[in-house]
DNA sequence: AGCGCTATCGGTAGCGCTAACAGAAGACCT
DNA sequence: AGGTCTTCTGTTAGCGCTACCGATAGCGCT
């Protein structure tokens, strides 16, 4: 202001600012406040047609992109889903991440994508960083965390869903199925089929707590149908997430427990590494060794023999997450705060 | 409203704000000014280690966490890398994301991801919403981009490293490799083999660049090996990424071009797909058909017989790229602005 | 004692936007 | 005619943080 020529003129400070063009700069060309620019782009209902078009020329002309850090300190809404998955390889997430942003995306949500490498420790670093951002909405895979992260995400008051496991009292909301159950029905289901010594093969990586859900079902499954019996259990911990490690697994189980007649497998990437290795060397599946896993990649159903394994509902938990996450963030309370989206096992030829 | 009741009273604005805890809040506890509280958080160094520490008990107490769209709008760094991928199922990127991430985390650097599904037109919409959160770095997949695109992130001034592909003149930086050399390498790789038939089976899709830049180095190595000769070429357009298409497609080729020696994919996943299928219904690989692939997934070496493929740097393209984006982000100019990261014919039984 | 320096802290303005209010102008009603 | 209501636009005050500048105290030195 020119008032402030005067003796104790206060110092003239100057920042350097985006140097991008503001609202300010598009509200000028136009002949309008920056207010009016404001609602053509929130509110055009509420602007008379003939400034709506002249603001929108000037918008277009000054090629105005929308601040939007600005636009959620103001406004206090982001825009953005914070979305925390175990590990960006897993193809598998990737599914749910389509299914989410598929339902997300139109309603102009961004996805803000972390992972935890399985790793208690890292989530919890993540999430707090996550939370800098001030996300509308938060999309777990899993639904056991740390005390800290539970206290962090309480704090926020942020809408919460949880996924990909079940529980009975959800941080806020939850959309999964039982890797428990799953589990379990699948040793039943082998039981069913005439199998007698079922072994285990998973992660019982500390960070990893579908997988071990996924063992507790195992276990309760074998205290069922072969009570007292030692249940037979390989830990994968130390084998990466990859195909290799099922041809290795193979081996070990063999080794562990030679009176196998079928390996379950804690997930379809460490099975199908099992069957191709037994293809590879003459191992009859299901014959001499029969194979589970958990999952049902596009992959278990390709090969011969094919995987008998549990389906998940990749994409669906996905968007149902989605739908539910958009409830929340208007504030509204869901009919449910819990959707079982189940599981479904499919036998085929390798057990 | 009661506060107004005076006077000369200036309107008394609430807004609702976050509700959660500020800078100001943890200065009133730690007895110092907001500052100082903000000094604490970046520069740690400039503040004595008594009011270090006294701030720092103050931030665990109230259970701070920095707003980072208010700390954005200040210091005009937002600590984002935008990050653009064609698709979140194509595992293959989620390798070079991991890649990127591994780089960038440790620097403070959040990923926020969006995908064209190879669409052109989706591109330029994503890239103007990322470009909404004022990102430090941009990452792009492929090089070819619509003059809008081009025209917007120019614009931005941000760093941009394009990754996936080569070209002459990049926005600004380029972390890649020849798609077109690399499948001219394939096929002279075949031709020395024998193979006398070759026919291309891949996207000609639109938006999909990288697989077009592909049939170009085919048709330029037919031009070379075999002048005048018509190039064989299937469009798997219609074909969603997926094993099934590949078993298809291998019907579809074998149709179109019975007289064909070899199928070149233009992806391992068609190539897998349809080395399964031949497998299943009994089609001798190589002996009645040959298939080679393109980007060496893992499955492709587990199959028997393996896959002939290209092998391409997944991972270091996202490191480099990260490197790049880095040095570019601290304002410094790269040595190079264009790295080739190379690929490696990968020569296995399917031919 | 006075000077210049550094280390440490606080005050203030402003980043670009929107919420909340205010006001003008016309439409509509009694 | 006067009042009320609606429609449209502008003004103002923040949102929570950091850049920038100043102020003060303490130090070594002449």
């Amino acid at each position: 202001m020119s008032s402030r020529e005067a003796a104790g003129d206060p110092v003239r400070r100057r920042r350097s600012g985006t140097r991008s063009v503001t609202l300010q700069d598009v509200a000028a060309i136009a002949g309008v406040s920056a207010q009016t620019v404001s609602r053509v782009l929130r509110i055009p209902d509420e602007v008379s047609p003939e400034t709506r078009d002249r603001v929108r020329t000037a918008l277009r002309e000054a090629g105005y992109v929308p601040n939007l850090s600005a636009r959620n300190l103001a406004s206090n809404r982001s825009k953005i889903v914070a979305t925390v998955i175990p590990s960006l390889s897993a193809s598998i997430f990737s599914e749910t991440l389509t299914g989410l942003s598929s339902v997300l995306a139109p309603e102009g949500y961004q996805l803000l994508l972390g992972y935890t490498d399985y790793d208690d420790k890292r989530e919890e670093e993540l999430i707090r960083s996550l939370l800098g951002r001030r996300p509308d909405g938060f999309f777990m895979t899993g639904a056991l965390h740390s005390p800290a992260v539970i206290k962090m995400l309480k704090a926020s008051r942020v809408p919460v869903v949880e996924t990909w496991d079940w529980i009975d009292t959800p941080l806020d909301t939850l959309v999964g199925f039982s890797n428990e159950d799953a589990m379990y029905a699948m040793v039943s289901s082998l039981h069913e089929a005439g199998y007698r010594a079922p072994c285990f093969v998973g992660s019982l990586l500390e960070g990893d707590h579908r997988s071990r859900r996924r063992l507790d079902g195992y276990l309760r499954a074998v205290g069922t149908y072969w009570p007292g019996r030692e249940p037979r259990v390989v830990d994968a911990s130390a084998y990466p997430l990859a195909l290799e490690s099922g041809a290795r697994l193979l081996e070990v189980a063999r080794q562990a427990h030679p009176e196998s007649d079928v390996l379950v497998f804690s997930t379809d990437i460490y099975a199908n590494g099992a069957l191709l290795a037994a293809t590879s060397r003459g191992i009859a599946v299901p014959e001499e060794i029969a194979v589970a896993g958990f999952g049902d990649f596009e992959l278990s159903r390709m090969l011969r023999p094919a995987l008998t394994t549990v389906a998940l509902p990749n994409t669906t938990i996905g968007q149902e997450a989605a739908r539910m996450l958009l409830t929340r963030m208007r504030g509204e309370r869901p009919e449910r705060t819990k959707v079982d989206m189940g599981f479904e096992i499919r036998r085929r030829e390798s057990a």
